[in-house]
This record gives C-alpha cells, sequence and structure tokens, in this order.
RNA sequence: CGCGGGGUGGAGCAGUCUGGAAGCUCGUCGGGCUCAUAACCCGAAGGUCGUAGGUUCAAAUCCUACCCCCGCAA
C-alpha cells in the first residue's frame, strides 16, 4: 500500500520500520517539529526523524497538521491509507477522508480501556495483569474510533512503564502489519468500541470490566493472528492472549480514595473515562496510599517521571520498591537476638507466632543488645506490631533493607536515587547516607 | 549561552571553604572464633584524588580550560 506515517516518540519507531520491512510503499513520514529537548535545551529531532531519514523517507514536520498547506500536500500523496503511531497532533476530519483506507491509529492498550495518554504506564500503576495494543480506524475522537485488531499480553511482575512501552511497541508493529493486510483483502472489519468511557469517569474503569474484556478477547480471537504479531517479540508469545480475562485490580486502586489526588493533579482537564497524562508532578509518593499500590506508581512511572519523595528535605527519587508483609520487619528488628531468623525480606511461615510475642515486655531488651531501648527501639517495635507507625516513617534499616511504613503495610525500596546522584541499589545507598529508623519520609523542606 | 549537584582504592561517601602525612562504611584476599553464618575478632592488598595546564616551598584542596555523570526546568 500507498502510506503516510505519522509517528513521534521512540514507541512509534518499530512500526514505522515493520510496515517498510513488509514492504509497504511509505510515501512520507509526518512528525513533529524538532523541539529543545533535555540538558542545555539543545532542539532535538524526534525519533521518528531520524529513522525516517536513515531509511531514506521523505520527513514533514508541520507545526500543525490542520493548515491548509499541508493537507494540500498531504491530500497530493494520494495514500491509500495513513498509519498513525503516537503522532501528538489531533487530526482533522480532512485528513481523516483522504485516504481510502481511512487513518488507522496504534493505541497501547486494549481499548475502550485508558483512552487517552500514557495507556501503557496507568495500565501498570493500576495494577492491571494485562494489557495489549489496539489497531483502530480514526474518528475525530480521541480514541474512540472502531476496533480493528487488539492483541494482548500479560503484565510481569517486574515489568515497568518502561519495559512494557518496548513490549507493546513491538507488539503494535506486529499488529499493525497484520491489520493492514486484513483491510486491503477485507477480512477485518471495523467494530464500534463498547460506549463505556461516555459518561464514566476515570475511576469508572472498574465498571464491567470483565465484559469489556470478554468482547475484545472474541475480537482478538476471530483474528487469528496471534502467532505472527511482532516479529522479534521475545516474549508474550502464542498465548499472550490468553491471559487477559481477569482485569480488575485497577478497580481497587480507583476505588481507594488515598489515589484520587494522583488523578486530581493531572486530572483536572481530562475528559471523562480517558486516562489523565502523565506529569511530574504525580510522581510524589503519597505515603497513605497502601504498599501495594505505591509499588505500582514507582513502576508505572518508571522511567518517566519518576516516582519521589523527599528525605532530609531534599528529593530522593524511588525506582525500585516491594510492598512486604509486616511480618517481614521482625527479622530485621530482631536479628540480634540470635533466633532463628535470616535477614532476608520475604515473610516466612511462623512469623505470626512471633507476633504475638512481641507485645510482651522484655523483647525491647533483647533487641536493644544492650544500649539503652530508645526511640529508635520503640518506633521499631510499634511498626513490628503493625499499628501506630505513621505513613511515612523509615520502619526498618538493615542491610540493603530500606523499608517504609505506608498506609497500609510497608514498602521496602530496592533501588533509590538521592537529588542530584545516580540510581543506587538501597544496600550501597545507605552505606554512604545515613538514615534511621524513625526518619520521616516525604516532607519537604526541613 | 536555561538553573543546579557531582567525578577521591572494586562500590557508596567524607575531606575542598580555613593548602601541608589518603580517611569512613562496605567489598576483596589471608587468618581466627563458631555446630554454623551474609554475624563477630585480627591482619593485608588495592588510589594517576575526571583530564590538561597554572599559582605555591607544598595542591584532592586555590586559578583556567576541557571531558563525563546526575537532578531541576522545558
Amino acid at each position: 500500500m500507498r502510506l503516510v506515517f505519522m509517528g513521534t516518540p521512540d514507541f512509534s519507531v518499530p512500526a514505522l520500520e515493520a510496515l517498510v520491512g513488509a514492504g509497504h510503499d511509505v510515501l512520507c513520514a509526518v512528525t513533529q517539529p524538532d523541539r529543545p529537548k533535555g540538558r542545555g535545551n539543545r532542539e532535538t529531532p524526534p525519533p521518528v526523524k531520524v529513522r525516517a531519514s536513515e531509511l531514506g523517507i521523505p520527513v514533514e514536520q508541520p507545526e500543525r497538521v490542520r493548515d491548509a498547506g499541508f493537507v494540500a500536500r498531504l491530500r497530493a500523496m494520494a495514500p491509500d491509507c495513513i498509519v498513525v503511531v503516537a503522532f501528538g497532533q489531533i487530526l482533522p476530519q480532512d485528513i481523516l477522508d483522504i485516504p481510502q483506507f481511512g487513518c488507522v491509529n496504534i493505541h497501547a492498550s486494549l481499548l475502550p480501556k485508558y483512552r487517552g495518554a500514557a495507556p501503557i504506564q496507568w495500565a501498570v500503576i493500576c495494577g492491571e495483569t494485562a494489557t495489549g495494543v489496539t489497531t483502530m480506524l480514526m474518528d475525530v475522537g480521541l480514541d474512540t474510533g472502531d476496533i480493528l485488531e487488539q492483541a494482548a499480553i500479560p503484565i510481569a511482575p517486574g515489568d515497568t512503564g518502561g519495559t512494557l512501552h518496548d513490549k507493546l511497541a513491538r507488539l503494535g508493529a506486529g499488529l499493525i502489519v497484520t491489520t493492514l493486510e486484513g483491510l486491503e483483502k477485507g477480512t477485518v472489519k471495523p467494530t464500534p468500541q463498547k460506549e463505556w468511557g461516555s459518561d464514566a469517569r476515570f475511576e469508572g474503569w472498574t465498571q464491567e470490566p470483565g465484559t469489556a474484556q470478554r468482547t475484545h478477547q472474541s475480537e482478538y480471537a476471530g483474528n487469528d493472528h496471534s502467532g505472527e504479531v511482532g516479529g522479534g517479540r521475545p516474549d508474550g508469545g502464542p498465548d499472550a492472549g490468553g491471559d487477559c480475562g481477569k482485569v480488575d485490580s485497577g478497580a481497587e486502586w480507583a476505588a481507594n480514595p488515598a489515589n484520587r489526588h494522583v488523578m486530581e493533579i493531572s486530572g483536572g482537564k481530562t475528559p471523562p473515562g480517558y486516562a489523565p497524562m502523565l506529569t511530574k508532578a504525580m510522581g510524589e509518593i503519597d505515603w497513605g496510599m497502601e504498599a501495594a499500590d505505591i509499588e505500582g506508581l514507582v513502576r508505572g512511572l518508571d522511567p518517566w517521571p519518576g516516582a519521589y519523595t523527599y528525605l532530609g528535605g531534599k528529593m530522593l527519587k524511588v525506582w525500585g520498591a516491594r510492598a512486604v508483609g509486616a511480618t517481614a520487619l521482625h527479622e530485621t528488628a530482631q536479628g540480634q537476638t540470635g533466633c532463628e531468623t535470616q535477614p532476608g525480606i520475604e515473610a516466612q511461615p511462623g512469623n505470626e507466632a512471633q507476633l504475638g510475642n512481641e507485645a510482651q515486655p522484655g523483647i525491647e531488651a533483647q533487641t536493644g543488645n544492650g544500649e539503652q531501648p530508645g526511640i529508635e527501639a520503640q518506633q521499631r517495635t510499634e511498626t513490628k506490631l503493625g499499628s501506630e507507625a505513621k505513613p511515612g516513617v523509615v520502619a526498618a534499616v538493615s542491610k540493603g533493607i530500606l523499608a517504609v511504613q505506608t498506609g497500609k503495610g510497608l514498602l521496602a525500596l530496592d533501588e533509590v536515587q538521592f537529588e542530584g546522584k545516580k540510581r543506587l541499589p538501597a544496600g550501597e545507598f545507605l552505606r554512604g547516607y545515613e538514615v534511621h529508623a524513625g526518619d520521616m519520609m516525604g516532607m519537604k523542606g526541613d
């Protein structure tokens, strides 16, 4: 097919390459103008421009695509189809009408879930267990067009916004090729999106997730492209589509009032049913949230914009974190007593019994190791009891372990980056920076 | 010329303002203790103090230029 490609960031590049690789005639790559970027504010060409140039494809960088001059030029190219992948500008009807096969967009979610910006990251933040990509026939709305094809992959426990981004970029690249093929042959037919976001709020994602998911499932299965999607895809695999049945943890996340601030921070202008754009501000950790939700935030915002808190008045970015059971702390606090405990961080069976014992007087003397049972010891005890410790308090500091009390449960910080410094595993960070149990996190200034 | 922090044995840091013997917490190697250990004790190795110049009797420290890393802002 004669194609015009529209895209801007890294996410778009694999799709461009795939289209070229599939033998399509890419007439032109349309991308955003060079913008000042990075340290020093140097003008930087968008990734698509760079790659397109390498491939010998003409590049257009209109400030506004709807300008008559540009629309006319587009029309003159007479593309059969325009493929849009994370372009960054909204296409007017004028343009949508140009290609006979329409404008096809790759969206990095299983629509209608996560319409709008940053669908990948939000899926992680919301604790989804699966996500995917959708190809759709664009209409004037934002991510509201008829669905052509979908492909799903599970979200692995270690996935971050970054890793998923890369996986989905490849997945989408494979999918767009089959979609175009199907369009040309007439085997792929547009299916209207389930009207689900019309009056739902962002929090409303939770409504009938099962139903929506099932729709996608059948759609997906019907197109039978699971085996060939994404040539170089290292994971996901043929059974990728089978894993997306249950996606409901987002419900719990959104239902928690503590999480609302995240949405509010950036969500003021966000249309109902759409995922808000990511902002720097939403990376600030609210220690009142549940540990598991904070972990989701940390992973979702990695590598950008990053979750952070404050320690000693300075910014501390959190790149790796795990929610851990309250019992995990006993080991660190009790290690001195020479019990059978190990300095691991995984909760072990049998610790429940210990929990009961903590309350008994005398324990402090044991753990205190000869020193006077000071404030630290007391706070540790409180934490161990899992009751009074305030969210944001450093609950445990020990070899390689930095655990913080949250609204519910503890969060072990695995990888951290102090202001002006580089990313470090918690253990190494602790070597150079003194942190004590009882220190408060999250307080800017002093 | 957007603002700022930093480059010191293998890792993370102190020391720089107020020039004058290269330190700390770890790691590594050897030995000891122990039923045992990532715990504890004793000992050892390992550094062009980012690079290149300059000032000085003397520079990690003061001056100049450059390279690299990072945070903010976009």
